[in-house]
RNA sequence: GGGCUUGUGGCGGAAUGGUAGACGCUGCAGACUUAAAAUCUGUUGUCCGUAUGGACGUGGGGGUUCAAGUCCCCCCAAGCCCA
């Protein structure tokens, strides 16, 4: 009889033997494809969490399966180890960044051990170590050579609470993004990275990124937010100001009818000084913010100067110079010229002042069109650019206006440059000495690396660093004087923005990495994680990489070539009678629930306490459990909701798949077992549908399709209890109790291969069956694998192998068993389902009319009527037209 | 305001334009058990019908097609991103 399975100790026993034989590290080997997956690597927070977990089964499966496929797998795992966290862990409670972070990769390195993956640990980097940092700290060098690197002094965004500086996108509604203070404005020195220089490369090749997102190439496409365009000036009549204007499109130049200036446009201010009312209208525009969103929906107003604006090519005309309060001075050149008849915004304006509105495109197909049309067509009233197309009119327009002498095409870029400045400790240094004499002066690369020390108090507000009694004390690398050192520390997105390249070669002393081995591991073919990291890091990592390369250090151009986001890992939210948020396990201890109050399922997330703990669920699970549960309902891009019910359903299906070899296990032919002639016609039924299965559940893995595989799987499980099962009375059977189903199976099995009833097993089972049932379980045992390899590896054991699941190459699905020799297909009658029908896959078009017509329901539908057509799809469906 | 995505049973979700609801959860009925748990079997979109069967059904409305969850147009709702 079979006995319970032992998770706990059937998956330490795997994983210890996985560890042993080495099995999954790697070297560069030519003689065979090589396929590197990476996850983006964890933060050191404590402990893992629910999203972890989702992240590295999701690419333990792809590392797996690809490794099983017979490619040369690349699958690391490291630590982004310096950050904001660290600090204030010394803050609050005294811990040294690096024991605390150190003591954090301990304890998550073993919870992700636990979890049985499939990681070449030999190459774990941490990035919070000098082996690591010194080699972007030479890379940093570089750059500075290279003009890549520069130091200017900028406005930052200020965190009072975290005194750092935040880049333009950590802050989030005019607040820091983790403290929630209100930002303010400071000029600092700052390091920069010229991530502009490249803006177009960046933004081109992201284009051609086909297995990422295509939402997370958009959002990279408009954070880069190129657009072309002219600057050109206006004139002030009665004045030689010029005031100058970016558009983009100049193919509507000829339907301004006004001017419109930001409240603290230089001009604005001179031409309005002492103005009645131009003072409050100022003041209105600044209190209501600078929000794009505030700008959208407040109401257009404008004020107007009184002074008139001279179009460049329409000299005779004058226009109106209004200030409005939706033209903001940092965008563009804080001046536009006002299209009503093709701008929405500008058409609500000129409705409200009066103002003309001259159509100056129409469809190109001479279509009715209502005002304001925004959309390309052909230029009207438009002088030389008549009848042109929009691309036409505006390079006509450019050209005209670089003619006369009165501006220029531009192309324009959202993106700014990467400020790397970060006033933290917990960083790597910036390796600069500033002397009285020479500036800014690099640190010589015999002397990297510039290592943080480690006795430092976090007393005091602002940078440990900066503070310390001796550390920034040095001399000036070019004429000795005394000197200080950069107190600085790169933000923490350098760290992780060429890891995917150390993982090639982490035990490097003299380079990041070397070239050939980074020409062999790299691009990255799957890389996974949180979509939370659309722009950010994979736009840095993206240029970091080309800079590399155009540094000499590498030769590739784009890290990542495919990528998957995964969703969120969501939860019930709960909360007691007071409204005091609960822990799902509190609630389920409430004594009466009846008060309490179940939310929706958001994010997990601390402050809401909807968390669940993956080492709970692995303790008492199994992490096969836990992963097959990750995996099986929703698709990985989509939020998973987690629940009791679907982690305890995994469990259940853990321990059937166990059952099910085991209760097998007794009646199992050996391996050697010679190969039956002839198969029942559902054994052969079994059998292709184990093939087929090779097939479906490669093709979902590689479509990323997890919850489909496990669907396939669980379907070859059924059918092998279905088909084949040991019927001994002995034995108990897997299809127990139910004599009138039993009786029914037997039935079932008068077949002629069976007739000799001295061939059947003593168990019930026929030769076939159980040669069948050998090979359905053994693929089902290999399909399962990259899911739940522990019980994978335990159950090929208990199947008689003495060789590794992990080592064993995917199965050979049989082409033979591929295709049925009888489909079902629906039959329509005028697009109705009436009946079913078995044919041959191939059967002939006159077959299948006169099966189809011939079934009784078919009949009574096209009673009294004409068959007009008749539609035979091969193995899809009948379709008869009757009327 | 702009961009993107998603709307399918009680629930999570399947479905190269070809029998909608695979697979699972839940529920119901039964077997096993002194009993429960576990396990196993059957059943489970709604409505009508004892049943063969029929009608309805993929957010709403139109359209294309022999055939639409899928393609096209309009609308509604939710979520995410940029601000």
């Amino acid at each position: 009889m079979s006995e319970k399975y032992n998770i706990k100790e059937s998956e330490a026993r795997w994983r210890s033997v996985w560890n042993k034989r080495q099995c999954f590290e790697v070297t560069e080997d030519t003689s065979k494809d090589k396929y590197y997956v990476l996850e983006m690597f964890p933060y050191p927070s404590g402990r893992i969490h629910v999203g972890h977990v989702r992240n590295y089964t999701l690419g333990d499966v792809v590392a797996r399966y690809r490794r099983a496929s017979g490619y040369n797998v690349l699958r690391p795992m490291g630590w982004d180890a310096f950050g904001l966290p660290a600090e204030n862990a010394a803050i609050e409670r005294g811990a040294h960044p690096k024991d605390w972070t150190l003591s954090n990769t301990a304890e998550m390195r073993a919870q992700l051990k636990s979890m049985g993956l499939a990681i070449d640990w030999s190459r774990e980097i941490t990035t919070c170590l000098p082996e690591y940092y010194r080699h972007e700290q030479a890379m940093f060098l570089k750059f500075l050579e290279k003009g890549i690197a520069y130091r200017k002094e900028s406005v930052v965004n200020w965190d009072p609470v975290d005194n750092t500086v935040l880049a333009n996108e950590q802050v989030v509604d005019g607040k820091g993004w983790r403290t929630g203070a209100p930002v303010e404005r400071r000029k600092l020195n700052q390091w920069f990275l010229k991530i502009t220089d490249y803006a177009d490369e960046l933004l081109e090749e992201v284009k051609k990124l086909e297995r990422w997102p295509e939402k997370v190439r958009i959002m990279q496409e408009n954070w880069i937010g190129k657009s072309t365009g002219l600057q050109f000036k206006w004139g002030v009549k009665d004045s030689d100001d010029k005031i100058e204007v970016f558009t983009t499109r100049p193919d509507t130049l000829f339907g301004a009818s006004f001017l419109a200036l930001a409240a603290d446009h230089p001009i604005a201010k001179q031409l309005c000084a002492g103005q009645d009312g131009f003072e409050d209208f100022v003041k209105q525009c600044e209190k209501m913010g600078t929000s794009e969103e505030a700008i959208a929906q407040a109401e257009k107003l404008g004020f107007n100067t009184g002074y008139k604006a001279t179009h460049p090519l329409l000299p005779d005309q004058e226009f109106p110079i209004y200030i409005a309060n939706f033209i903001l001075m940092d965008y563009g050149t804080g001046a536009i010229f006002g299209v009503p008849a093709h701008d929405q915004r500008d058409f609500d304006f000129a409705t409200k002042y009066n103002l003309p509105i001259q159509q100056v495109v129409k469809p190109a197909d001479d279509s009715e069109c209502k005002l304001p049309y925004t959309d390309a067509g052909v230029a009207i009233n438009s002088d030389f650019m008549d009848g042109m197309d929009k691309d036409a009119a505006i390079e006509a327009a450019i050209k005209k206006c670089e003619e006369i002498d009165n501006g220029f095409g531009v192309t324009k870029f959202r993106l700014r440059d990467w400020g790397i400045s970060r006033q933290r400790y917990w960083g790597c240094p910036i390796p600069i000495i500033y002397c009285e004499d020479c500036g800014a002066v690099p640190v010589p690369e015999d002397q990297l690396p510039v290592t943080l020390p480690d006795d430092v108090s976090f007393d005091k507000p602002g940078n440990p660093l900066a503070h310390h009694p001796t550390w920034k004390n040095t001399t000036c690398p070019k004429c000795s004087k005394d000197a200080t050192r950069e107190t600085d520390t790169f933000d923490t997105f350098f760290e992780s923005s060429w890891y995917q390249f150390r993982y090639c070669d982490p035990h490097n002393e003299t380079a990041p990495v070397d070239k050939a081995k980074s020409n062999y591991w790299m691009p990255v073919e799957q890389y996974i994680g949180g979509v939370e990291h659309a722009v950010l890091h994979l736009l840095y990592a993206r240029f970091f990489t080309k800079v590399m390369r155009d540094c000499g250090y590498v030769e590739c151009n784009e890290p990542f070539l495919g990528l998957f986001t995964q969703g969120m890992v969501t939860h019930e939210t709960y909360q007691d009678a007071d409204g005091k948020w609960l822990f799902p396990s509190e609630y389920e201890a409430l004594a009466d629930k009846s008060k309490a109050k179940v939310g929706p399922s958001i994010k997990m997330s601390k402050s809401k306490k909807n968390v669940i703990d993956p080492q709970d669920i692995i303790d008492t699970y199994g992490a096969d459990a836990a992963r097959l549960f990750i995996l099986s309902d929703s698709p990985p891009e989509r939020d998973l909701e987690w629940t009791e019910a679907g982690i305890e359903g995994a469990w259940k299906f853990v321990n059937k798949l166990h059952r099910l070899v085991t209760a097998y296990q007794a009646h199992i032919p050996a391996d050697d077992m010679q190969k039956p002639e002839r198969f029942a016609d559902d054994v052969m039924e079994l059998r292709r549908l184990a093939h087929k299965s090779i097939v479906g559940v490669a093709g979902d893995i590689e479509a990323f399709a997890m919850n489909k595989a496990v669907a396939r799987i669980r379907e070859l499980s059924n059918a092998i209890t279905q088909y084949c099962h040991p019927r001994s009375e002995a034995q108990p059977s897997l299809n127990s109790g139910n004599p009138e189903k039993d009786g029914q199976q037997a039935g079932q099995h008068i077949d002629p291969v069976r007739t000799n009833s001295a061939s059947q097993n003593a168990n019930g089972m026929t030769p076939d069956e159980l040669w069948a049932s050998r090979e359905a379980l053994e693929i089902l045992i290999q399909l399962f694998n990259p899911m739940m390899p522990h019980l994978a590896e335990e159950l090929w054991r208990i199947m008689g192998h003495d060789t590794l699941l992990a080592d064993q190459p995917w199965p050979t699905a049989d082409e033979s068993l591929l295709t049925d020799d009888a489909v079902t297909l629906g039959v329509q009658v005028n697009g109705k389902v009436r009946a079913q029908i078995t044919l041959a896959p191939d059967a002939d078009e006159a077959t299948a009319r006169e099966t189809a017509l011939s079934q009784d329901n078919v009949k009574k539908f096209i009673e009294g009527k004409e068959v007009r057509k008749f539609i035979y799809v091969p193995g899809k469906i009948v379709n008869v037209v009757a009327a």
